[in-house]
DNA sequence: CTGAAAGCGCTTACAG
DNA sequence: CTGAAAGCGCTTACAG
């Protein structure tokens, strides 16, 4: 910035003023000052800003998992609506481990980031502890259960999942079987499981057809039916914790040669992009991660802007979307 | 920082020197500053380390999408090894939009990145000039096609694909179509196309059976075939891009009571989770997406240490994993 | 093993 | 509209 200013014949703060409030320089004085930066290829290094006005424009996201999941919506409506406001994001896997979120977080934390969009509200204590003294803003993404650290974005999962319980209930089904996710220490999942037996046990069902699951991807769904299968062999239905799991049912239907959804329905939960495209469609709880993405971005940005010392807590509902998996 | 010292009764450098490298001060003191950091919840600011040492223990990447894509392999295989030596990852999607991928690295330049991972070896040639004049070091990554701007990790996209197109042409099918990725301009996918064509010519087939599609999904797959069809009645093989669209074939063929491999063969390219799941099981070209990702940390780190002066370019290679899709 | 000085490249806050 | 001074919170390089 130095040589930038003394080519332009200016002292280091106009420099700075031509970038960042242009209107505050007189057009001569800017356009000297352009042509120094652009001959010069001067890159503002916005470590050094970030320390002297102590805002990162950096947001650190942490979420458990990339693959097959709707944490890519959240991340891309975070990050597409983040850029708009010259934000960058700072991004950290967890793998489901409070361990490693803590981690991560404290990993983060050094950075200063402007705001740090969690995945769910359940963490290791150090993690509430680092970021209630932090002074950054924070939006807790995916579960509605406070207390919360600060913000939340999210939907009832339990709800959700009552409510596709009853659909399948209400279609006839009688033998209702329930495929769990791996980690079972994770209230997201807790609830779905909870609503979908709370929808058998209202129709007077049996809710006890639960399998659990060591793999998160499609051979999860797998081996769920087949423990079900052994559980009950007049099964009729299965509804799994995600889509992925119910594309392995219907994988392992077709490799049966079971017709769905007669011999057996099928249901989802996140409606994925496959969700419409493998035959006959899986019925699924779409959820609106983009959406949750968007509205912390959102969140994050009205606390920068000084206004709202609010915390919000948003529901983002979900959505039932009704496909050939189920007669 | 002030107050860690002051409490433990040091100087400040000598709570950075507690920090960074514990073993050039006393146990003594080094416990007391510990208690005084615990205490007062200290967080070291990286802001202000980073630009007083000039590095930032950060690492940009740059990846076209993260939806249904290899690339999320290598972002783990690269975030994980990175992780290991306290490095962040700085994470943008351009969509395939070389504008985009330009205005990122610019954006990101600003940070100081230690290093910097790119998509491929095709930019606009602002993102060359400012990486070449910028301090850092570059992977560029997927691509094998020089000149780089500075070391690259890959595979030969034309090799792999010369080889599946062998392949389905040794199984026997005659009359083979293929599947192209929207983004026309990308260079890997343009390879791809030019091996499975030589495969098909070098056999004396027509190779001429090459449909473009608007949608990087599924739905690509789907209407890829149609225009396959309307183009050859009487096509028997099909491979396609990438997994996710001969997956669209493979659903689509069962919603017709098309068998696969019998009326038609499908081959897809990237050997994603799901090729092993559905039936009859997807032959594909396995790519090593996560081994891209730990060679471009490695590369890197080895780059910080000081060492290798040296752009080295490795290839990865690739390998066919054959299944019940092609007869 | 410990510390005082200088500086990293910006921005804040104050003058003019 | 423009500038000189001070400072953000660390680390580098030098002393002792």
């Amino acid at each position: 910035m130095a040589d930038v200013a003394r080519r332009a014949g200016v002292s280091p703060m106009t420099v700075s003023r031509a970038f960042k409030t242009p209107a505050t320089v007189s057009a001569a004085v800017r356009q000297r000052v352009e042509e120094a930066a652009a001959a010069l290829g001067y890159v503002p290094n916005l470590v050094a800003g970030n320390l002297a006005s102590s805002r990162s424009r950096m947001i650190a996201a942490v979420v458990p998992t990339l693959a097959n999941s709707n944490f890519l919506g959240t991340l891309k409506g975070l990050s597409d609506r983040l850029r708009q406001e010259g934000y960058q994001l700072l991004l950290t896997e967890t793998g489901y481990d409070p361990g490693e979120e803590a981690a991560a977080v404290a990993a983060v934390l050094g950075r200063r980031p402007d705001g740090i969009v969690l995945t769910g509200a359940q963490h290791h204590p150090s993690v509430t502890a680092m970021l209630r003294a932090a002074q950054v803003a924070v939006v807790e993404t995916w579960d509605l259960h406070g207390p919360f650290i600060d913000m939340a974005v999210g939907f009832s999962h339990r709800a959700a999942a009552l409510a596709l319980g009853r659909m399948v209930v209400g279609r006839g089904y009688r033998r209702v079987g329930y495929i769990d996710f791996p980690h079972a220490g994770v209230r997201r999942f807790q609830e779905r499981r909870r609503g979908v037996r709370a929808a058998l046990r209202e129709a007077g069902l049996d809710p006890g057809l639960v399998a659990g699951v060591a793999d998160e991807g499609y051979a999860g769904g797998r081996s769920g039916l087949d423990s079900l299968l052994s559980m009950a062999g007049d099964l009729d239905a299965v509804i799994c914790a995600t889509d992925v799991q119910a594309i392995g049912v219907l994988f392992e239907c077709a490799r049966r040669g079971w017709p769905v959804p007669d011999r057996l329905g099928v249901a989802g939960f996140g409606d994925y992009e496959i969700a419409a495209e493998v035959p006959p469609g899986l019925t699924s709880v779409r959820t609106n991660g983009r959406g949750i993405g968007v509205a912390a971005a959102e969140l994050i940005l009205r606390r920068q802007e000084g206004g709202m010392a609010a915390a919000p807590v948003l529901d983002l509902g979900f959505e039932i979307v009704s496909r050939g998996s189920l007669r």
